[in-house]
DNA sequence: TATAATCAAGTCATCTGATGATTTGGTGAT
DNA sequence: ATCACCAAATCATCAGATGACTTGATTATA
């Protein structure tokens, strides 16, 4: 059985208030009634009201200003794709940050430096390889490198979007697997810088793809058991 | 000049605690103060307390259970890293953009059918090319045909990602351009098709890309002038 | 007339206090 | 040992009031 989860009246505003504005009832760029108006309306107190709008705010719908009113901002939600991923399973998680991976190892390859590979070297010689002790700290490292490569592509919605997906799959990893996955070693790292040094974002690509081949080759072996 | 916006309680209060969720001062799982304690702490009052929890609630950090309390859920914002892509430029939102599609196209060359094929072949021939008049639903018709190929990668998270990129993308556009760019022809898509019908990601995703680089060149020539 | 200062209405921001609904753990009867 | 019941804890919601800010109209002034 799956009772199905009565929701709040916030979460119901939320819904009226979204579904208005995705409906086109509110364009972009519209004024709301105000607060008084809407919890007449939604049959629910002000600060109820005030509630669901807060969390519409931070879904990037509605700009409240003082004094002047609340305004739709966009139609777009900001919110849902990424609570949607953190429910998605865990292969389709690894797929969508070997996106984001593959496509920043493109464009740092493209738009590298000198400083920038000898900041990679740097990054990769201190993670080093994993000694048996400090597990965090190695994991940490490991992360800054990965972080960096993504950092370098001088596109900042990959940045915050693989710094999401990092955290969310080693969460789930430890929700799900309990285990850890084998992690490539540092010849394999190097591959990628040095793809990366040749300028040629194929080739880049293709260094990414490599690396990541046998932790998803692990992680269906994995899921199937 | 850029006057510094002055938070209100309400953000300020999200970011206290928010801060201390990823501060770990609350691990993950662990039950969070009570509205009256935390009001207290924050000098606050319990509704803006409320307010505040309602957003990470919404972003995704914390639970809450009537009658049992407050829970820290994960400590990864699903919510930050779409806010940020909004404020992005749109070269950035674009190549984020393309990275989705490319590793669509790939999962979608590896999990075809022959339904599937034929499903894209409709959607396309149902878009045709702009004849001039109803510019929404040719626009509609060729985001439909986009989203399938997506939706035939069987990955939810390529999917939310990609609706919402799409959307943000034509809001950004209509925002900064005002006009409209270049739209590819019939035979980039049809092209499109044929590489995931071979069944070799490789192609897919090289078909992906030089059909976006005549946009992708449009694009940096709008935007440095 | 054109411009600047002032004012008032509208609106969101916040506080306070109270009541209802739900969960949870204990208590006692069976 | 199990079940029914109860009470405390906690979140959910409501109501009313005051403060802060924006905006447009009004008025005074050069």
């Amino acid at each position: 059985m799956h009772a199905l989860a009565k929701t709040s009246l916030v979460d119901s505003a939320v819904e009226a208030i979204r579904s208005e504005i995705v409906g086109s009832r509110w364009p972009v760029g519209e004024k709301l009634p105000n607060e008084a108006k809407l919890s007449q309306f939604l049959s629910i107190s002000r600060g109820t009201v005030r509630e669901a709008v807060r969390v519409l705010v931070s879904q990037g719908y509605l700009e409240t200003r003082q004094g002047s009113g609340t305004y739709v901002l966009s139609t777009a939600d900001a919110s849902r794709p990424l609570t949607m991923a953190r429910r998605a399973n865990l292969r389709d998680q690894f797929e969508a940050r070997l996106a984001l991976d593959a496509e920043a190892a493109r464009l740092t390859a493209i738009r590298q430096t000198p400083a920038v590979i000898a900041e990679l070297r740097t990054l990769l010689e201190k993670r080093g390889n994993f000694d048996g002790s400090d597990k965090a700290g190695f994991v940490a490292r490991d992360l800054a490198f990965h972080k960096a490569v993504v950092a370098a592509s001088c596109n900042s919605v990959l940045v915050h979007m693989y710094d999401f997906f990092s955290t969310l799959i080693s969460e789930t990893i430890e929700a799900t697997l309990g285990e850890e996955l084998q992690e490539p070693d540092m010849a394999s790292h190097a591959a990628i810088i040095d793809a990366i040094e040749t300028g040629d974002p194929e080739k880049a690509d293709a260094a990414v793809r490599r690396f990541m081949a046998p932790v998803l080759r692990d992680l269906e072996r994995l899921l199937a058991s």
